[in-house]
DNA sequence: GTCTATATTATGATAGAC
DNA sequence: GTCTATCATAATATAGAC
């Protein structure tokens, strides 16, 4: 949404090219030449679209932010999930579609986030209030839904399993984020995804 | 081990002021200039210990590997180790002895690797193929130990739980590493582990 | 909207005196 | 083993022409 949009393309490949090397070689390694030589242009161009190298940052953070806002499901979407798909299923599906659904850019975002989550007060409330404890929450909901609905014992423990989901998906994306940067095959992280939700769930 | 020698007391200290700032702003957000000005020497004065920035920075994987090895239990150890204790208390001690025995500087080179991992190689190793794989292959050889002491059913799946007690751990760590460096009270996340390792065990 | 030119400061690193 | 002096290069950023 807040990326800047195809009628200004020289602004959007910046903004590209940013991304793709701060997720790389960092922010403090990545330098406003790097960035403008990749896109075709000079330096002081590159000051007409943004004002400032950590500007060009934080609208990268706006953009993340903007779309959390958007792929964030209503109330009743969730209902429809939670009638249509057993919990395994909403939850392989939840992390799998993390996982493909995410495009390129998306997944250099992530890594970014996560190279400047010690470094970045911003990066850190994505990495660890947004991803981390809101996604626990988010998880714990869910849970609670379906005990409600009855595809979940009264006894079972949604808050404990919300970490249980959580911490385990989140140990497994360092490995994750370096399979994909390579390039590597991750079908045995996702076969290993599903094995542990088998282990919660049934 | 490798870490310079109280008889060289600029070294050592050029060394832990490294790994601090390292840790805190990266490698590429820290210059050499920051180091000795920190230490109270003139940058030049550095490089008579040090032949380059990356040297030093190389110093650090260096010691940490020398740190990893002399730390490594020997098989006899490791046999006392489970005579002794339950697979609970043997992994409740293991986890949390990383959080507590961890001295201020091997947590400040955890944070660096982590850092870091994503732009170096060496940090790579670290943390993909150390901290996490090799990790994983030491939990299974743990488990089956006590298989083979009949502490655990013959049924129990080794490699498995190995999984889900390695990812569940490192999901931790990132949490962790933002409560410690911020030096808040991470009790919750001790007892999160404990609940953990008793639904697994128990 | 992009360029040339330029200012200013930061950075990694070396030479040589003491 | 530390210092002063110096260098070369790289970095962020601005002014102003086209």
């Amino acid at each position: 949404m807040s990326r800047p949009k195809s009628n200004n393309n020289t602004k959007q490949s910046i903004f590209l090219t940013a991304v793709d090397l701060f997720s790389k070689k960092g922010y403090d390694g990545t330098s406003i030449r790097d960035i403008a030589y990749t896109v075709g242009i000079k330096e002081s161009s590159l000051y007409f679209h943004y004002k400032s190298k950590s500007d060009l940052l934080n609208s990268i953070f706006e953009y993340c932010d903007n779309w959390l806002n958007e792929s964030k499901p209503t109330n009743e979407q969730i209902d429809e999930l939670i009638k249509s798909l057993s919990p395994f299923e909403f939850f392989e599906n939840f992390f799998l579609s993390i996982s493909d659904r995410h495009d390129d850019i998306s997944q250099k975002i992530s890594l970014l986030i996560m190279n400047e989550q010690y470094r970045n007060e911003k990066a850190r409330i994505f990495s660890l209030e947004k991803n981390c404890r809101q996604v626990a929450v988010f998880f714990e909901d869910i849970l609670n839904r379906y005990k409600t609905a009855g595809c979940l014992p009264d006894t079972f423990d949604s808050n404990f399993f919300s970490h249980e989901l959580n911490y385990y998906y989140l140990g497994m994306v360092t490995e994750w984020s370096h399979v994909k940067l390579r390039n590597e095959d991750d079908n045995y992280l996702k076969e290993r995804l599903r094995k542990h939700l088998s282990f919660i769930f049934k």
